[in-house]
DNA sequence: GGTGTACCCGCT
DNA sequence: GCGGGTACAC
């Protein structure tokens, strides 16, 4: 396989830092290679469906090149290609969102905030396809990140052939061929027997969650397994981008093994929802800590509807309209993997789990007011989230039962 | 409608 | 034992 030439665009790190963007679980699937450069010292690898997106990173230049399948035949295409390519950049990773005005925001509206922006740039949420999202978070429910990236590896070697294959990008040095998979589709997971393969894979009971919901999808929305390069479920995955962020939620809820948690990380991940701040018991304890939500900071107090909706509707109110970025950096500044991130002597800026608790940390809200106050036309995003939240609470476990039993009814009806 | 428990597996 | 949760039964 040929290895085309780095391309490059100008781009900070202060904009994007591939470092802590692709490891911070967001997407569990680009591979990691080291390099002996030292300015940019990892090449990110990930393989999409026609070609294989590598990326490197200096202080001021992102670097990238893809080696495609069919290879282009004239250098005339190949310019056509890295066009694409470049595009499907700009569109992932959301470049047209400038990073340095919503930190600076951030900062004015958050003390907590202010502390570890230096330490933690470029830390912005991907656009990664829905499909693909869905299934990453519903495996990580109960689990680390570790385990989730060697999941969605096994997904991939085992229901999706290899794309192309490629030698580790050691400078000069040549070595073994490594294959590379796209993301299996729907229709590659839906078969019943693949429940026990995941299982025997180590997946545990998301095996089941895993298959049951891409049998759904299948059967309501058809595998045209034709040569098209997405299946018609995965188009309408897409197509939740267009709804509102309630009703996006509504229908991501119906599948086997996503609940609030694995919904609203798809939301914002992948369907355009940028407010939508995802709540697990780590943010939980961000929030206690420095945002004064009710709540001891040991004790793990189960997180209820309620408690999901209070903690969210709070760190919304902090930071507004792009709240659920605002939480991404704050989550990474807190994960144990990125204790020494951003050590480089240049920064003295502490991870947030250093950072004491502000003294004065909000008298803890007598009472969480629900989104009484109807602003213009609800155009305030604090109001818009609030209200989708009441709507969530008003939509009765029962009923949710109900909902998914009726899909799942109609699955195995087929 | 809120509360309790089992669930796979790997790590502390 | 617990965890970057969810399904299911009271």
């Amino acid at each position: 396989m040929s290895s085309p030439a780095f391309r490059s665009l100008p781009l900070s790190t202060t904009q994007l830092s591939l470092a802590a963007v692709l490891r911070c679980g967001q997407s569990f699937r680009w591979s990691v290679l080291p390099l002996s450069d030292q300015h940019s010292p990892h090449e990110y690898r990930l393989c999409l469906r026609d070609r294989v997106v590598c990326l490197r990173q200096t202080s001021d230049t992102l670097l990238y090149r893809s080696v495609y399948l069919p290879q282009p035949s004239s250098p005339k295409e190949e310019a056509v290609k890295d066009a694409e390519t470049l595009a499907w950049i700009r569109d992932y990773f959301q470049l047209d969102v400038d990073l340095m005005e919503l930190y600076s925001q951030w900062s004015s509206m958050d003390p907590v905030f202010e502390k570890v922006k230096d330490r933690f740039e470029g830390i912005r949420i991907l656009r990664q396809d829905p499909f693909e999202c869905l299934l990453s978070f519903i495996c990580s429910s109960n689990n680390n990140i570790s385990r989730i990236t060697k999941m969605v590896q096994s997904l991939c070697t085992q229901y999706s052939p290899p794309l192309l294959s490629l030698p580790p990008p050691k400078d000069g040095t040549e070595g073994p061929l490594v294959p590379y998979h796209p993301f299996p589709p729907p229709s590659a997971l839906a078969a019943p027997e693949v429940a026990a393969k995941l299982r025997s894979l180590g997946f545990g009971y998301r095996a089941d969650f895993i298959q049951k919901t891409a049998k759904m999808l299948v059967d309501a929305h058809g595998n045209d397994t034709s040569t098209s390069m997405q299946e018609p479920a995965e188009k309408w995955l897409l197509t939740l981008r267009q709804l509102s962020t309630s009703d996006a939620r509504t229908e991501l809820l119906k599948f086997m093994g996503v609940g609030r948690k694995v919904a609203d990380c798809v939301l914002l991940m992948s369907l355009d929802k940028r407010e939508v701040v995802p709540v697990d018991t780590h943010v939980h304890q961000i929030a206690v800590k420095h945002y004064g939500l009710p709540g001891s900071s040991k004790s793990k107090a189960t997180m209820t509807p309620k408690l999901y909706d209070d903690v969210s509707m709070k760190l919304v109110e902090k930071w507004g309209d792009y709240a659920g970025w605002a939480h991404s950096v704050l989550f990474t500044s807190d994960l144990k993997a990125f204790a020494n991130y951003g050590l480089d002597g240049s920064s003295s800026s502490p991870s947030l789990s250093k950072i004491a608790m502000p003294s004065s940390a909000s008298p803890s809200p007598t009472k969480r007011k629900r989104a009484t106050t109807k602003a213009v036309e609800g155009n305030t995003v604090t109001d818009a989230v609030a209200s989708t939240v009441e709507e969530f609470d008003e939509l009765s476990l029962a009923e949710r039962v109900k909902r998914r039993r009726q899909v799942c009814l109609k699955v195995s009806a087929k």
